[in-house]
RNA sequence: GCCCGGGUGGCGGAAUAGGUAGACGCACAGGACUUAAAAUCCUGCGGAAGGCGACUUCCUUACGGGUUCAAUUCCCGUUCCGGGCACCA
């Protein structure tokens, strides 16, 4: 029998597609199952391996809950605001929209050839103005609580892409697009008020199943550390100057201040520092690194000594010198650090450098040559009313004495920052703010507003999107008081559309809000989501931010979107490299169809190694794949009439039934395929099978390879198509063996092994054990000291 | 520097509430079918040694220790690879 796979697959295909076999039906008795994959950037580059990879896990697990009885809603959109189609369409002078829709054209037929289980009706396009209304609406919302403003200050600045960048994109000091150093550059621009939700986002972690890695890596992101604030005096004029520490009970060992460069003492007692050049100098200076050159751990400690100001320590009364030092960062606490050399390795470099005292505080350690830092326990010294304390204890007592004497409180800080919400760009959302004289920022509700249709989408001198040089878009009316005002020039970021998409799948085509309620409360929350590691922090972040935002405001039903998150983890070249252009190493997911069908590559990417680790290419390895498949494919011809399934095959069937299922539950795909090999090559050493035992590894097969699957469905004479066929049901009791392989050792090795009926007594199998020949001659001559049964496993005979 | 992963045949990888290491697949070798090749089917396949032989023995899960009747699995130390965070006070 030939098998046209091609033409095969292209039928289901089309019978999946015009027979609305994965639409989602809003508010259906049967259970919902949301399964959510990260939406693709339609790049002009198409669809690529990793994709598929990514979308089959919950491809496999939607066709499978359609088999279980569920309502699936598996949608499928684009990301498709970015810089990769702009810049594509800057160089080939198209415009952005026509780029965009010929990728997402390409992109979807794409999808379809794979026969991935995607709702198409849902499809959204988050550049598309029925979309992207309510992203600048949810800004509004965000707006008018106060979590949205504009700020003077410093930004990443990318020279080469002239646009402004999120610390998030600018990691290592370089751009995330196009690798250039980033340099500091003055800007008033938006924020969202993220840290506001800080404690939120870290709370709701405890409510929902991720992997221990995604919800440690979100707990570093958010970076929460818990200790005090304390005002230290200064001297000349008796102001406050206020330090966060996390360790207030080492307040005794502080031997001098440190400010960041860009604190705000020096500009005000400016009148005070004998050493202003010195200082104005050490400013400039710093200023001019990147933020990757100060964070660089191992470069020396630079600084400079304020003269003319001085510290005085609020619980000794001690006067203590203040330095500027770019190691403390402006945007971190106050700005402003207590510094305990002798507990904190950079402080101690610090004082080693300037000579300044070192006084231990907690006993242990030998300061003369390093700091002692291992002082999580510990006893106090050299602290007067502290002395003798745990630290624990001590922690406790210094901070209820900052709060009675009001010198200081209890404090705790993140290290996530507010959200650089902006682009200098064209294609992204516009910001639907308006700026006029009289009344300041103001919003535009009059939504959507519109993108304009421009000719010349190249990003403007300065870092100014191209935008502020269309004047009938900037110019405008203030909504409050009429006057002429100016339009909000800038874009959101690329993050933005993606941040609520999952909502909008609910409810994809709502004119008159972003979704409805009742069908929000149907389909949330999205019972899995899968993506890749690299969205685990900035995205998944965003997005739950915005969620728990739009719950407090009654917008949605749900506190945390996800319920479930799993990773992929990549395929890499064929050579084990990951896969890119420039090594020339990529593997074209479109040959490989076309070379072996949807279904052998639909089944070779799960079989390839743990789903979620990485693992190479092979092009040798395809072909196993195919030889199970097409082995598959003969079974009818050794169909017999008998019904139910064949005795000598009932055993293994049950427990693949039940090993299968739960290996898709675990993300065990490669597992679970290997189990179904298994049992096909139990299938082709019987004589013949019956209709029931193709059924079942039909079934089984048929989240993985549906093609095929469907198509001998319909060849053994099946009318109903596959798609919600039964999942198949397991016994138990007919999983379990009736006969177990017992091994035997003597003194931990093994000598030999016995059949026996399960469950036998341990007498039953102690007395089988003796009997086994080479057990006999490894004991011969020894005295037996122990014998250790363990039922159904293993007999352990010590014997000396 | 800190926090997570991971190291198993020639290769991708199985097996951990401790219990026959190497499932499944690839590659390779031998055989069948064929005029031939491809495809397909059968057999073997961690390493070493012994035996004509069914077999037997020793070694083997990065390295070194430990706990245990029994360790890929647990504990301690070392090392290498990957990812994340990083002058965060």
């Amino acid at each position: 029998m030939e098998y046209d796979f091609k033409k095969v697959e292209k039928k289901w295909q089309d019978y999946w597609y015009s027979h609305d076999c994965f639409k989602a039906i809003d508010f259906d008795s049967k259970p919902k199952y949301y399964a959510l994959i990260e939406f693709p950037y339609p790049s002009g580059a198409g669809m690529h391996i990793g994709h598929i990879k990514a979308y089959s896990s919950m491809e496999v697990v939607s066709r499978k809950r359609r088999m279980q009885g569920y309502n699936v809603l598996f949608p499928i959109g684009f990301d498709a605001y970015g810089l990769p189609t702009e810049n594509y369409a800057i160089k080939n002078n198209i415009h952005p929209r026509i780029v965009t829709d010929r990728n997402i054209l390409t992109f979807t037929n794409q999808l379809k050839s794979v026969g991935l289980s995607f709702d198409f009706d849902r499809v959204i396009d988050t550049t598309k103005e029925d979309y992207y209304k309510w992203t600048q609406y949810i800004f509004l919302r965000l707006f008018k609580k106060k979590l949205a403003y504009k700020s003077f200050t410093y930004v990443n600045y990318c020279p080469t892409c002239k646009v402004v960048l999120a610390n998030e994109d600018s990691q290592g000091g370089h751009c995330d697009r196009c690798g250039s150093e980033v340099i500091q550059k003055q800007k008033d621009v938006w924020f969202l008020k993220i840290t506001d939700y800080s404690q939120k986002l870290l709370d709701g972690l405890d409510e929902v199943d991720y992997p221990a890695r995604v919800k440690q890596e979100q707990i570093n992101w958010i970076g929460k550390s818990v200790g005090a604030e304390i005002n230290f005096k200064i001297k000349q004029n008796n102001e406050n100057l206020t330090v966060f520490t996390t360790r207030p009970d080492t307040v005794y060992g502080v031997t001098f201040m440190v400010i960041a460069p860009e604190h705000e003492i020096i500009e005000k007692y400016s009148s005070c520092i004998t050493n202003l050049d010195a200082i104005k100098e050490y400013q400039i200076a710093a200023q001019k690194k990147t933020e990757f050159q100060r964070t660089q751990i191992n470069k020396d400690k630079t600084g400079i000594k304020i003269e003319g100001l001085t510290g005085i320590n609020p619980i000794t009364g001690k006067e203590i010198p203040i330095y500027v030092a770019d190691y403390v960062m402006t945007g971190y606490g106050t700005g402003a650090i207590m510094a305990v050399p002798a507990h904190d390795t950079r402080d101690y470099e610090f004082a080693k450098k300037f000579n300044i005292d070192i006084i231990p505080v907690i006993e242990g350690g030998d300061i003369s040559k390093e700091a002692f830092t291992d002082i999580e326990t510990g006893t106090m010294i050299n602290s007067d009313i502290l002395n003798g304390l745990s630290v624990k204890d001590a922690k406790d007592k210094i901070i209820e004495y900052l709060e009675s004497n009001s010198i200081g409180h209890k404090m705790v800080n993140y290290k996530m920052k507010d959200w650089a919400f902006n682009r200098q760009r064209y294609w992204g959302e516009p910001i639907p703010i308006i700026n006029c004289p009289n009344c300041g920022y103001v919003s535009d509700d009059n939504l959507p507003l519109k993108l304009p249709y421009i000719e010349n989408f190249k990003p403007g001198n300065d870092g100014e999107s191209p935008l502020a040089d269309i004047k009938e878009y900037v110019n405008c009316k203030c909504p409050k008081c009429g006057k002429d005002a100016k339009r909000e020039t800038d874009t959101m970021p690329q993050w933005a559309g993606s941040s609520w998409y999952f909502l909008r799948y609910c409810d994809p085509r709502n004119d008159n809000e972003l979704a409805n309620m009742e069908k929000l409360k149907y389909w949330l929350p999205v019972d899995w989501y899968n993506g890749g590691m690299e969205h685990v922090t900035r995205h998944m972040i965003y997005s739950r931010f915005w969620n728990n935002f739009l719950f407090d405001e009654g917008l949605v039903p749900v506190k945390e979107p996800y319920k479930k998150r799993t990773c992929i983890g990549l395929i890499l070249g064929r050579d084990g490299q990951k896969m890119s252009k420039s090594l020339g190493n990529t593997v074209d997911p479109l040959e490989i169809v076309n070379e072996y069908g949807a279904d052998t590559l639909r089944v070779y990417i799960l079989f390839i190694g743990e789903y979620d680790q990485p693992a190479p290419w092979s092009d040798e390895g395809i072909k196993g794949v195919k030889r199970f498949l097409e082995r598959v494919l003969r079974f009818d011809e050794k169909l017999n009439d008998k019904e139910g399934y064949s005795p000598s095959l009932e055993n293994l069937i049950h427990k693949t039934i039940k090993e299968v299922g739960n290996d898709i539950e675990n993300i065990k795909f490669n597992t679970a395929i290997s189990k179904l090999m298994v049992l096909s090559n139990a299938y082709s050493k019987e004589e013949s099978i019956t209709k029931d035992d193709l059924m079942v590894l039909l079934k089984l097969l048929n989240p993985f390879a549906p093609h095929m699957c469907e198509e001998i469905n319909e060849k053994i004479g099946n009318k109903e198509c596959m798609v919600f066929s039964k999942w198949p049901d397991y016994d138990e009791a007919k999983t379990i063996d009736n006969e177990i392989d017992i091994a035997v050792q003597v003194n931990g090795k093994l000598r030999g092994t016995f059949k026996i009926a399960k469950d036998s007594s341990k007498e039953e199998m102690e007395r089988r054990a003796f009997e086994v020949e080479n057990v006999k001659v490894h004991i011969n001559g020894k005295e037996i000291k122990k014998v250790i049964v363990v039922p159904n496993k293993i007999v352990n005979i010590v014997a000396i």
